[in-house]
DNA sequence: AACTATTTATAAG
DNA sequence: TCTTATAAATAGT
């Protein structure tokens, strides 16, 4: 979007570098605050720049998300990123979209779950307006699983198979909590963060 | 960028909701791959949808850029959104860049610092070609169901997150089939076969 | 899911 | 930084 097209590729000259990327974070900045004031919804980006220093947005903030995904035991529609990006060597991974905690609105531990951030300057410089988010208990609404729209749909001897296959996974978990639990390997979690919070 | 200029606040209207979340999702992941490619910057961004549904966009990976912040005792320069953005309300913490190194050195528990995502991938549609992400041939192209893999690479508190939600999907799947079962018998089932909805 | 009229983002300067 | 010509993104259809 300039003057001239550019490929999406590696820029060489180390000024003109510095320059776009600093206006293209920008730019995702303002497409992240904006999709989130348009539709409500969370975003948090963490940028590094080609020399290594951290940027992030977030909102509300780049906790809360972070936090919120980590209670998410659901698998998250996933984009990694290749390559370039014009032709789309991208892979768009489908997952098997989220099944939706029956809770965890709020992270079981939501100390220890918080990435901590040093948000060095002061708190007084940004407005940080930390709008509730009114979105988010639509998800704990209890939709339920994903799959609960196709159990609607299943024969008699699928649905038989399937809970069976419900069980023994459950005995399969159940096992595997014990064993945990023994071992002790309760100790972290999921995201397993830092330690000690008080994040924020 | 479209026919009309919109303001930017929530948009009221759930089916435009949705579109407008779609396609601005896309673009933003479509900006940060090509900031990724352009400066070589590391980026990961998450999102939660209106609905709660999260996607996650990485470059290289999710996992590697929030280790990498999570490592970094650096302050990032933040911004936390404000309520809209374009008249900017957003503010932008400048922090103190300065000491790079000491304070969160290297993380506690390295492994527990990864936000374990389970990326159920489709397994043949991404080329996810920078890394290999463990996670991602879980559900195996469709057959066998997905999770059957997965669990033992669960965190605690994801594994009882996951047994409950076990015992609710068997739960309404036992339902469903005595439902079946009852409407079967009813009916003089007309397939015949199957007989035993004993959904204990 | 496609199509454009417009608005935005941004490559050069 | 600021400006401007142009490429991109996207709102409404």
């Amino acid at each position: 979007m300039g003057r001239k097209k550019i490929d999406i590729k590696k820029i060489q000259n180390t000024s003109s570098l510095q320059v776009t990327f600093s206006k293209r974070r920008t730019g995702l900045f303002r497409k992240a605050s904006q999709l989130g004031a348009l539709c409500g919804a969370e975003v948090a980006i963490l940028v590094f720049s080609p020399h290594g220093r951290p940027f992030v947005f977030g909102h509300p903030s780049v906790d809360s998300v972070i936090s919120r995904l980590a209670g998410t035991s659901a698998s998250a529609e996933c984009m990694h990123a290749s390559g370039d990006d014009e032709e789309t060597q991208s892979s768009i991974v489908q997952s098997n979209p989220a099944h939706s905690g029956t809770t965890y609105e709020t992270s079981p531990d939501k100390e220890s779950l918080c990435l901590r951030l040093r948000v060095g300057g002061g708190g007084s410089m940004g407005l940080v307006k930390e709008e509730t988010h009114e979105v988010a208990e639509a998800w704990s609404g209890g939709r339920g699983f994903w799959w609960d729209q196709r159990t609607e749909k299943m024969k008699l001897h699928e649905l038989k198979q399937f809970k069976t296959s419900l069980e023994d996974l459950r005995a399969k978990v159940g096992m595997q909590l014990d064993e945990m639990a023994r071992r002790k390997l309760a100790a972290r979690d999921f995201l397993g963060v830092y330690r000690n919070g008080s994040c924020g």
